[in-house]
RNA sequence: GUGGAUGUAGUUCAAUCGGCAGAGCACCGGAUUGUGGUUCCGGGCGUUGAGGGUUCGAGUCCCUUCAUCCACCCCA
């Protein structure tokens, strides 16, 4: 009989909602520093979209899509990630030809379905930024900046950046050939989950878990080798750019994006006191996504990054973000007469932008003030019967006690 | 999808061996309707997450289910 919110879903209540605010109006502030301008993309869009730029063989397509039919039979999916819907739009509002450069965040709910657990849930708030049209190592290094930037906003200290480069299309699949081969005389030894990666995504091989297979690792051939000298000189530029902008970064090689359509620069921002879930931000370039997905043929990079972890993050270093709303004046009102004047202090205080309250339930002069105390007001204004008959109101500072009288006329001058 | 832990008042938690479901905080009201914070008094029948079973009797034991948390996995 009860209604239950869905599994792995939440509401965003007050006091927790202001938060929200806030990081969000960090992020706009942020990205606009940075010339980006804002994205949004519907919630859903054609299921094709995210199985062609995710890849079939990926775990978000294969097993954590939420998909429907609509009434005519077509086939949707909520969003699972913000990339691909991003890149649709740029193809189809031929964004290309209006500029060179391309520079647009978003931010809102995406959708997977996965067994929820802190950190993780099945929708869940992203940002992120996509930079397109070109391939120059600068860009990389300004998106990294962006986000960098956007954490020591709010205040985070603990986060770190991890760079690493995944190649272009060719040297990716030379490396995924050399790991194949590399593996090959272990594959009987290997877990049924490698048995899979090893046909579909070589490069998860490295990540296993599974201490059998954790033992390969060690001498699998290094991803670094197999870049060919135009991405080995990209990843160099970037990490001088990196240098330059005073952005610290550890290069590690195991990183490896979950989907399919990035190339050369992946990177992440880990948070290590979170678990499991530690990672609050990661991106990269895909180059080859647009002309995928039938664009022209148009570098790219970009990052997205989650917001429950970030305010996990927040909250574990202590961080403050928002303070809970409390009125600038609380009314205390005594009599008829005085409630008629009260509702005309309340416009004009209101007309001035001040947050001023009034509770007409507390009927004795006591409640109201103990009222006017609980909310945390700043100053009461108190109004009786005598100070109908002088027309003054008396302003009462609630933290210091002290009362000054005022004609009721000068109420719109007063320095509250 | 796999494994483990946990579900009691708005909230944080108690409840002995299976024997009357309780406390702190918060909240509401009151202590002479012109002065708040402190103090004092009063206010709790709550599907013990839900459904079933065992028992004279179940918050407690058993089964099922749902949810949360943790790990795997995945990822931001």
């Amino acid at each position: 009989m009860n209604y239950k919110i869905p599994r792995g879903t939440f509401d965003i209540l007050p006091p927790q909602s202001a938060k929200w605010q806030y990081v969000k109006q960090s992020f706009h502030k942020v990205a606009s520093n940075y010339g980006f301008e804002e994205i949004s993309t519907p919630i859903f869009e054609m299921a094709e979209l995210f199985e062609r730029s995710s890849g079939e063989s990926s775990d978000v397509v294969q097993k954590e899509m939420y998909r429907f039919q609509d009434q005519k039979g077509r086939s949707f999916a909520l969003r699972p990630e913000g990339t691909a819907p991003v890149v649709r739009s740029y193809i189809e509002n031929h964004l290309g030809m209006q500029a060179a450069h391309s520079r647009l965040y978003y931010m809102g709910p995406m959708f997977r379905y996965d067994r929820p657990q802190a950190g993780r849930y099945r929708q869940f708030y992203q940002y992120g930024v996509e930079f397109i049209g070109s391939n120059h190592p600068f860009y990389d290094a300004e998106v990294i900046a962006l986000e960098m930037d956007f954490l020591s906003e709010l205040g985070l200290k603990k986060a770190r950046l991890e760079i690493n480069s995944v190649g272009c299309s060719t040297c990716a699949l030379d490396y995924d050939k050399a790991l194949r081969e590399y593996y090959k005389p272990h594959l009987s030894e290997l877990c049924t989950d490698c048995k899979t990666r090893y046909e579909l995504r070589p490069r998860r091989l490295l990540d296993c878990k599974v201490p059998s297979c954790k033992a390969f690792r060690t001498d699998a051939p290094s991803q670094f080798d197999y870049l060919d000298a135009p991405c080995r000189e990209h990843f160099d530029q970037l990490c001088g750019y990196l240098e330059l902008m005073q952005i610290e970064y550890t290069i590690n090689p195991q990183i490896v994006r979950g989907l399919d359509y990035y190339t050369n620069t992946a990177f992440e921002i880990i948070y290590d006191d979170l678990g499991a879930q530690n990672s609050l931000a990661g991106g990269g370039r895909y180059n080859a996504l647009i002309a995928q997905l039938g664009g022209k043929d148009t570098p790219a990079i970009g990052f997205a990054g989650g917001f429950e972890r970030l305010l996990l993050a927040l909250e574990k270093e202590g961080i403050e973000i928002a303070k809970p709303l409390k009125p600038d004046i609380y009314l205390v009102l005594m009599g008829e007469i005085a409630q008629t004047t009260g509702m005309e202090i309340l416009r004009i205080l209101r007309k001035r932008g001040l947050y001023a309250e009034y509770n007409p339930e507390k009927t004795s002069f006591k409640a109201q003030m103990k009222a006017a105390d609980a909310s945390g007001a700043r100053y009461a204004i108190l109004l009786g019967e005598d100070e109908i008959k002088e027309n003054s109101l008396l302003i009462k500072d609630l933290s210091s006690g002290n009362q000054n009288k005022i004609a009721g006329k000068a109420l719109a001058e007063y320095p509250f």
